[in-house]
DNA sequence: CCTTTCAGTGAACGAGTGTGCACTAGAAAT
DNA sequence: ATTTCTAGTGCACACTCGTTCACTGAAAGG
């Protein structure tokens, strides 16, 4: 493998293997984008791509194998969104933050719209196997916002407890979001942004009055 | 149809139909619970409930209407629950209501969980007939939870458009909520229903302070 | 040049799928 | 007692499914 044909315009077998591969993964993101994961044939995608049933083998050794080389691809997204949105210019103001993040995750939803519906879907449905590992790659993200949360100015009094619990839960408002964003159209999509802003101001608000309050209000009986 | 045999433990005919009907129920119910709707067949709900495959026909026209069908049971657990939290005695705190609310939750959770988790996965995955039935539930809920939370005191201040936002931020973390209840075990149930009372109680802090915090801040040229 | 490598082919298998149609048996109605 | 009705049966059809195996032909390597 040293030289390979000098024209220009030939396709060394090498990159015509990735262009198949490629070629599989998209069309398996959208024939599961009806329905699920689950009900996509092997022979679906391979009609689709438009090779024979059995080449599929020669890419990937089973469906199962399939589902997780598309939970990595769909993850490589979501992070570049979280690293984006967690640029540390933009922490100059709560409510700064707040449309700053919704306005990153509403890009990267519009540009990898498939990749966001795939997690969402399959993270509830799907075969078990891309579940499971759909769940430890979100469980890892909650975590990483837990740790940046921390250096927030602010966050001196939470706990780790609450950082967790207030982490999960903008990890599952950006899910929803994502999803509501992805069923309204470019038309509504606008709206759907303007409610998830208001969403995230609110739990930033309620977060930064939290302890204060909890306190004030009285909690009595219970924990 | 006047009278029908004097002896106690014969089934009608009705009866028996009845029963039938809702062993393929059951039985759909469960085959759904390992990935989704899409992927049980007409078959294998015959073989699991002990009928020949086109005895089904019988009960459903067809996979989807069987779909339909468990939409409709499904909400009718749901509607209670909805109904049980807004008690009205239970209004006389804010963190209370937010505590009682989640325990509601969790109790109906734990008594139907089949139905929820049915809920939470066909809403994304599934057939597209049973995504759009469930998608119309949800937005009845939300709308009703919207103008019951309209009679909340301390709700003067909000517009119809925060209204509308809230409700679709709380019956989100609640369909979010049921589905990490479901995920847990009983085990782990209570560390999660103490997550949920925690952001639920954020949410509603964030909501009384909403109004005041966000002029407070200075929202600038965003609306 | 000849040899090796390997993405893609095509036929075949056994199993599972939805659906149609003629039927049976037993409860309900007459 | 006789007829009607119908939940459930049994067989058959024409599919689709995942996987196997021997194969072809062109690119890569010697």
């Amino acid at each position: 493998m040293h030289y390979c044909g000098g024209v220009d315009e030939v396709e060394s077998r090498a990159e015509r293997k990735e262009r198949t591969r490629r070629a599989i993964l998209d069309a398996a993101l959208e024939l599961a984008a009806e329905s699920s994961l689950g009900v996509v044939s092997l022979r679906q995608v391979a009609k689709a791509v438009g090779i024979v049933p059995t080449a599929f083998y020669r890419h990937f050794d089973s469906v199962d194998s399939l589902g997780l080389a598309l939970v990595d691809e769909s993850f490589v997204s979501l992070r570049a969104m979280l690293r984006e949105a967690r640029r540390p210019e933009s922490f100059d103001g709560f409510i700064d933050v707040a449309d700053h993040s919704v306005d990153v995750l509403a890009d990267h939803v519009r540009r990898h719209e498939a990749h966001f519906a795939f997690i969402a879907r399959e993270r509830v449905a799907g075969p078990k196997v891309v579940r499971d590992a759909i769940r430890r790659e979100i469980e890892l993200c909650e975590h990483e916002l837990a740790t940046d949360l921390a250096r927030l100015p602010g966050a001196r009094h939470w706990s780790t407890e609450d950082l967790n619990v207030l982490s999960s839960l903008i990890v599952s408002a950006m899910v929803t979001t994502a999803e509501a964003l992805i069923e309204a159209g470019p038309r509504q999509g606008e709206r759907v942004a303007a409610a998830a802003r208001t969403q995230l101001r609110m739990v930033l608000v309620g977060a930064l009055n939290w302890r204060s309050a909890a306190d004030r209000e009285d909690v009595a009986g219970r924990r």
